[in-house]
DNA sequence: GCCAACGTTGGC
DNA sequence: GCCAACGTTGGC
């Protein structure tokens, strides 16, 4: 079981946005990079992972499941590009902020601070449960 | 709004 | 196949 992050910016596509499409979810489509589609063609239905807001917020503010493997991303022709479908599954309580796990030494090796600009990376078991926990959620 | 980091592109 | 130039992203 892998887990994941996907990053946003709130003014594209937000968590709100994400929660108001219930569990009929939506695709994760306009990724234009490699490294973030490979890690999506990894994802299998089931696996879960945190709805992170770029910019303005700065914070993990959900978590998300992913609902379809991956498939032709349908705001291109462009073959070379797919995309998985994900559902909100829960809000955190308390946001983690990216300023916390950079400030966390566990979390210093995370993908999100080593590279912000991937917008969809791999997150491991333990910092899976980390941010759980600082999130307010048992994990 | 600025700047650093990164990925992609294209010329050689 | 290398590398310089460029565009984009995101933190500050």
């Amino acid at each position: 079981m892998a887990y994941w992050l996907f990053k946003s910016e709130p003014s594209t596509w937000s968590w709100q946005d994400q929660l108001a499409k219930g569990e009929a979810g939506e695709e994760w489509d306009g990724v234009r990079n490699y490294q973030a589609r490979n890690f999506m063609r990894q994802m299998k239905v089931g696996e879960r992972g945190f709805f992170y807001h770029s910019q303005t917020e700065k914070a993990i503010v959900g978590i998300v499941e992913v609902i379809r493997e991956a498939h032709p991303d349908s705001t291109t022709d462009d073959p070379r590009w797919e995309c998985v479908d994900i559902k909100a599954v829960q809000s955190l309580p308390h946001p983690v902020t990216l300023q916390m796990c950079k400030e966390d030494p566990r979390l210093a090796g995370m993908m999100l601070v080593r590279n912000p600009r991937l917008s969809v990376q791999p997150v491991s078991a333990e910092e899976w449960q980390i941010i759980c926990k600082m999130g307010g959620l048992a994990g």
